[in-house]
DNA sequence: TATTGTTATACTCTATAACTATA
DNA sequence: TATAGTTATAGAGTATAACAATA
């Protein structure tokens, strides 16, 4: 564990050379899907279900930074290939809840894995200790991605 | 195989929770752009002129993981603009060089000013040592982005 | 009237296929 | 023949706008 020598990075440097290197590896972790592979946006609400249980179109356009009409889409796709269904809302007529279905689990780690497996592959160039850092930063990309905008509203 | 457990991260669980972080922060990011402003691919190649000079359609488009074909658009797009500019190939007549403008360097930065913006903002609810952990990551993101695949093709 | 969801349409980014010119 | 680039077309993913139903 090395911490004591460099300058405190700047946030600039790290903003800019961070959406380069994202963008050239959601780029290339794309060009890896089989034509049956989900996409990232599928995984992702597949995951919100999982973790969190039934939600609204909404609430997933929301939780994963779209608008309600691309979730739509989304979530027709993965319920026409059965990996999600619709509930009735308990209280109000207007909306309705997804749940995963049991194959939906199931599909959801089958059909990734192409992706998951080039990862793997790549992960595998790597020693520990890059392991032990990459995995430190995950929840603070991913509190990058969750983070409000600013909906002043 | 072996599978054995380990106090390492398991691969498995950091490609699949990268994959998820990265798929959500990479549209959030995008979801912050302006009109006017650079997209990721664009942002790429400028960056790939600025450090490592000259070069051609297909080496861009080697570098950043797509084909030829789209990384022409987004060359055509630059030039358009002024930020790229075409040079002759000094002994390959079939070759065209594409070189950075006085502007490009410039507009590089002026044109993704909005999605530098959020992320600072961002960036600044982190503690230093969170943003030590980012930084520290974006070598091994960006490795990964840059493994070649296995075209065996 | 405000909100949820839907339909229709269009835009952005990237891919595939076919073609031209140079090597 | 093989390679670099171009043109044309198509697909995936997401957005905007207009609408219906429920609250």
């Amino acid at each position: 564990m090395k911490r004591a020598r460099q300058p405190d990075p700047s946030p600039d440097t790290i903003a800019a050379d961070l959406m380069l290197a994202l963008g050239q590896f959601v780029r290339r972790l794309r060009s890896e899907a089989n034509p049956h592979e989900l996409n990232l946006s599928q995984m992702g609400a597949l995951a919100r279900l999982e973790r969190q249980g039934p939600a609204t179109t909404a609430d997933l356009a929301r939780m994963e930074a779209m608008k309600p009409q691309s979730m739509k889409v989304i979530l027709a796709g993965l319920e026409e290939d059965g990996l999600v269904e619709r509930r009735p809302h308990p209280s109000d007529g207007r909306q309705i809840l997804f749940v995963l279905t049991a194959s939906g689990a199931e599909e959801r780690r089958r059909r990734s894995v192409a992706k998951r497996e080039w990862m793997m592959a790549a992960l595998a160039t790597f020693q520990p200790e890059e392991l032990r850092a990459l995995e430190a930063a995950i929840p603070l990309i991913s509190r990058l991605g969750n983070l409000p905008s600013d909906d002043s509203a």
